[in-house]
DNA sequence: CTCCACACGTGAATC
DNA sequence: TGATTCACGTGTGGA
């Protein structure tokens, strides 16, 4: 049945060492190795040896060594791994109860979820990114009514809309959808404009060209710049828009 | 050394229910077990079978038959739980050529990065619920200056900016910051508003009170319903807020 | 008793 | 070659 017997003790050490080798995302607790720290199997009686433990003991040959060697590094591998999936299983809400199978089944539904939230919201381009950034883009160029897509991302301040508001009344443009989100002191603005008077046969591009320009100075604007004209203040920035 | 042989061919259709037992997100792809798809323990010299083959091919007995029933329940069990690891090696980049332990660590790394990134956003309400929620709360009720957070989610449409600052205008607060994101329709909008006019003394309960139910109309006012004033919207949904 | 999930030691393969 | 990874069959303890 079975083919060799080692000394269990003699490799107490190597095991701490294996488990000191073992990424950050350790934890004493690998899964507690059934019962006892030491496998039944081997000492089923207490601390008494089995018969051909005595020759193992005084002196090993090849084989055996290998043999011993061999257990004991599958024995690491096997914490190695058991230990990420008890880290796994800390992180997913009831599964203490769980076998390692269930278990990644809902990492796998975890993950899935997780990842198409954050498309979602990516998709959006909704997140503040760190940079100012200014985009511009029109649909539809051969329809008689067209859009415009200007996306500013830059420092968040509180007139920052009353300037925004501004500046697409000075263009002669209106916002027919706003998306906004602010995080961590950076805002990024999502706008879809259209002309606003259909009258007006100004460029396309000579259109667009000057709400990059104008969104740009106004992303790279400093608050104590006294520069900015406050004309819009008493009239919208009441009520801070 | 080995304890028992059993022909291999005699549960192969035993083997195919536990494949179609296995929930949706299997795959043929469970990691190939070594070579061939035998174990080459069992085949060491192609088809020949080991000697003690015989007794057991023409009847087996009570013991062998139960190890036959276990070790291939054992490996259904592997093969569960490497179809997991499979699925979750397509999900994770560049984890082609990993071993299970680095494999896991990688999907512990990718939960925690989401995870993160989820309560960062979580963490500003900035996502719209799929129900309709008013929430208003008072901070720093002692001070002179006085901030309400106010907070509407509900379906977006085209005025409700426009709404949302007659209201406020109604109720003399102005708002000093305002969150919004728009996903999928609905539309979630964060204010803080403080006092318009620092003599008037109105109780901050009362206050709070007529935001909450001005807000709530708001939330729950239908776009077709023609009762809604449309005052503001000359003025300010020229720009569409 | 059976069933199930786990840890173990081992043979083989790959590097 | 030695080190390491994997699948396998088995022993065992808990429902």
């Amino acid at each position: 049945m079975f083919s060799c017997f080692y000394k269990e003790e003699s490799m107490k050490q190597v095991e701490s060492f294996g488990m000191m080798m073992m990424p950050q995302d350790d934890d004493g607790f690998t899964t507690t190795s059934t019962t006892s720290g030491l496998p039944s199997l081997v000492h089923p009686h207490g601390s008494s040896l089995h018969p051909c433990f005595e020759e193992v003991y005084e002196e090993e040959d090849g084989t055996a060594s290998a043999l011993r060697i061999h257990s004991q590094a599958e024995k690491r591998r096997r914490e190695r791994i058991n230990a990420r999936l008890s880290t796994l299983r800390r992180m997913i809400p009831d599964s203490n109860k769980m076998d390692k199978a269930s278990l990644l089944g809902k990492v796998i539904e975890q993950v899935k979820d997780l990842k198409r939230k954050a498309v979602d919201i990516g998709k959006l381009q909704t997140i503040p990114s760190e940079t100012n950034e200014v985009i511009v883009e029109s649909k539809g160029d051969d329809k008689p009514i067209m859009y415009i897509k200007a996306s500013i991302c830059c420092d968040d301040r509180p007139d920052l809309l009353a300037d925004l508001i501004q500046a697409f009344q000075g263009l002669r443009v209106r916002a027919v959808k706003a998306d906004m989100i602010s995080l961590g002191g950076r805002v990024r603005n999502v706008f879809v404009l259209c002309k606003k008077d259909s009258q007006g046969n100004v460029c396309m591009n000579s259109l667009k060209d000057s709400i990059k320009e104008v969104l740009a100075r106004i992303a790279s604007s400093d608050v104590v710049s006294g520069k900015r004209q406050r004309l819009m203040q008493s009239q919208y920035t009441n009520i801070s828009f």
